[in-house]
DNA sequence: GTTTGCTTGATTATCGATATTCCTTGCGAT
DNA sequence: ATCGCAAGGAATATCGATAATCAAGCAAAC
């Protein structure tokens, strides 16, 4: 059957401003007008009121009681914290998988490595960029899933998308360069290399200096969009 | 000035929610009716369903697309996971705070242990776990601190307020024990020394220890309640 | 010239009413 | 007896209206 799942608005509105934010379709520290909501949504109050309060936890939000609600702001400051944490807790859950993982994790280092190393047959730029993150994503995620804690995962997501605003920054400048690409294509490779030896101080060691590439790239296009 | 802050409604719902939850008042797995929520707190449906998307988010409530919200429930298996992943994480921000942490960390650390150790002057039992409770807290979150990582206390947070209702049942068999106490302090003093020496895996090593303790009082507790 | 206070428009916060969806129960058919 | 289905009751989801609060502009006073 086709099991539509009739999802409330209240989900629906926190799918598409989550989107919006991320994207920089609402810019750092905007206030967030319930009228303007109202209209490019499409929605009664009730619906987004709750989707902030969700973002609102996740801190991408920021509310002011009666005053309502702002796009959290950036900094350069925030961006070096939240990669520092993200590398801290990536090393740590990556250190767990090594020891914990088991055939079916290794199975799928490789399975997801091999998709993301063939992101090729694509048409626009724009889908170039969506799938190519996606596999990425997925690839990562694979590797960190051997730690076996789902809560763990839960906190790693929690970090992900907090910085995902900032790492949208470096993914237009990273996915459009082939050389960029070939890099991480390298990297990948290595990691995986490593990983199966599961020696886990040399890949807990790479992993940090893979995820923290980025992070020059974003200071660099921040200034030039004059966000720091 | 007397600077009410004057929150709004949804705001107080959530927090009297997220303490009924804790403290137990609502069963793991309970039905959360609007109407007795209604009734309970004197609210609208607006604010309550406000609260209650943000305690989804923090995983204290699971929300079912038309069919309204439970509590979350409990079990051995999240028990276990919970745990897993706060002593992993524990043991990484205690290492960043031993690298990182300067000399108003260890004045931090030493002045929380020493108000935790002199909790004496009380009146009724439930005040005496309220007291207690929150110099724990604030003794080891001294400590954290020192990673000088905001995005990981908080992570460390998150976690901390999901496992707080396992917490609960066990700081009711602790608190009340002169026994239980007195081992309480004495690997707290343990901890202060070992981390003043900067003795990184030493430290780390009786920090997850002594987060494991409760463990198996809290299984105990939960069979006993049918929880498990 | 700066500050204070008032007025007015704009915005948020909340509630009650309505529409939609879900769940149970009971009846009839197989 | 069991299954399917329809009807009624209960609960959720949403909107529009109203009350409360805030922000800006102007005027008068010091």
């Amino acid at each position: 059957m086709d099991t539509a799942p009739k999802q409330n608005l209240a989900i629906s509105a926190y799918s598409w401003l989550k989107h919006d934010i991320i994207r920089g379709a609402f810019a750092p520290g905007e206030k967030l007008l319930m009228s303007k909501l109202r209209d490019r949504y499409e929605l009664g109050v009730g619906p987004l009121r709750e989707a902030l309060s969700q973002l609102v936890s996740e801190q991408l939000v920021v509310a002011i009681s009666q005053r309502g609600y702002r796009v959290a702001s950036m900094s350069l400051e925030e961006l070096h914290d939240l990669y520092d944490a993200r590398t801290q807790l990536e090393g740590l859950i990556l250190e767990l998988a090594i020891e914990r993982g088991d055939d079916s994790w290794e199975a799928n280092i490789l399975a997801t490595a091999h998709t993301l190393a063939k992101v090729m047959e694509v048409n626009t730029a724009e889908e170039m960029l969506d799938v190519w993150d996606a596999r990425h994503i997925a690839f990562h995620t694979a590797i960190a899933a051997g730690c076996n804690a789902p809560h763990l995962m839960q906190a790693r997501k929690n970090l992900f998308d907090q910085v995902e605003r900032y790492r949208h920054l470096w993914l237009r400048e990273t996915v459009f360069s082939e050389k960029a690409l070939n890099r991480k294509r390298s990297e990948h490779a290595a990691l995986v290399d490593v990983i199966l030896k599961r020696d886990a101080a040399k890949a807990r060691d790479m992993m940090r200096t893979h995820l923290m590439t980025p992070v020059p790239i974003i200071i660099e296009v921040m200034e030039r969009h004059g966000l720091a």
